[in-house]
DNA sequence: CTAGGTGCTCTAGTCACTAGAGGTTCAAGA
DNA sequence: TCTTGAACCTCTAGTGACTAGAGCACCTAG
């Protein structure tokens, strides 16, 4: 049985946010031992390190809920869970665009400084001008 | 003078929003009618149009309020400008990077369904346990 | 037996909004 | 001028996923 500090160490989530997760009830209630402190066991740890692993995977806490709810039947509902993790990598790779759109602007903006003539500052005007844009980003 | 509604269809930042960021003290406090109903010029205009274009670049409201009052210096301070639209390319890189490393783990991932064998579902086992994963990526 | 490290609950704060209740004002048509 | 309905007002509370702090109780090693 482990204290709520070494469930913490061993799976590398922290001490108030595993309370948090059995407050909102994605892990169960844990056992108490005497003087009302939490105890843990191995079923208790692996899932929270599936947790740790999927969140660290960028899945959000009702994803996992979903995940965890599967994991609980098995079997055919595979299916399920993959669609869940393929849903996953779609928002991760429109996310990567975004972000590569953004990145061109701040590039440019950010090359405005070097070649600065003085007076009003480019950059600020940049950043304050879309239509100076090469592309879409918002 | 535009309305609270104009501004927003002018700017494409919503009406709860605005009164949001006067809230904070992002924007002034809008001048008002004689029906206590909020009314903006073209310098308001402006301004809410500089911070929703920083917003779409990712810029938080501290860094906005930054460039807004380096914006209202205007000179020398083009080098601090540029130097929070630097940091703020940096964050945009190092968020890529680590997205690509999520895809990477997610499309690893997904491809376990198509190649399983029933039983035990093989997309949740490696949802639950990093030590399969290629790279690292927490 | 005592000290300090760990645990407990509860409240409030973070960021950037969003939603809803319940009331007031404005502008256009009859 | 009156009426209607859209737009406006304030205020409170909720979102996601925690984080921080206060003020206690408990546990364990020396």
């Amino acid at each position: 049985m482990f204290s709520i500090g070494a469930l913490s160490k061993a799976t590398g989530v922290k001490v108030p946010t595993i309370r948090y997760y059995e407050e909102i009830g994605l892990i169960d209630p844990a056992t108490r031992n005497a003087g009302n402190q939490r105890r843990y066991d191995q079923a208790g740890l692996e899932r929270l390190g599936f947790i740790k692993h999927a969140r660290d995977l960028g899945f959000g806490l009702e994803e996992i809920k979903e995940l965890m709810g599967l994991n609980g039947e098995l079997g055919q509902d595979c299916h399920a869970a993959d669609q869940i993790a393929k849903a996953q990598l779609e928002k991760v790779r429109s996310r990567i665009l975004r972000l590569q759109q953004l990145e061109t602007e701040l590039e440019r903006i950010t090359h405005l400084c070097e070649g600065g003539t003085g007076g009003t500052c480019q950059v600020l005007t940049a950043l304050g001008d879309h239509s100076q844009c090469l592309g879409e980003h918002g």
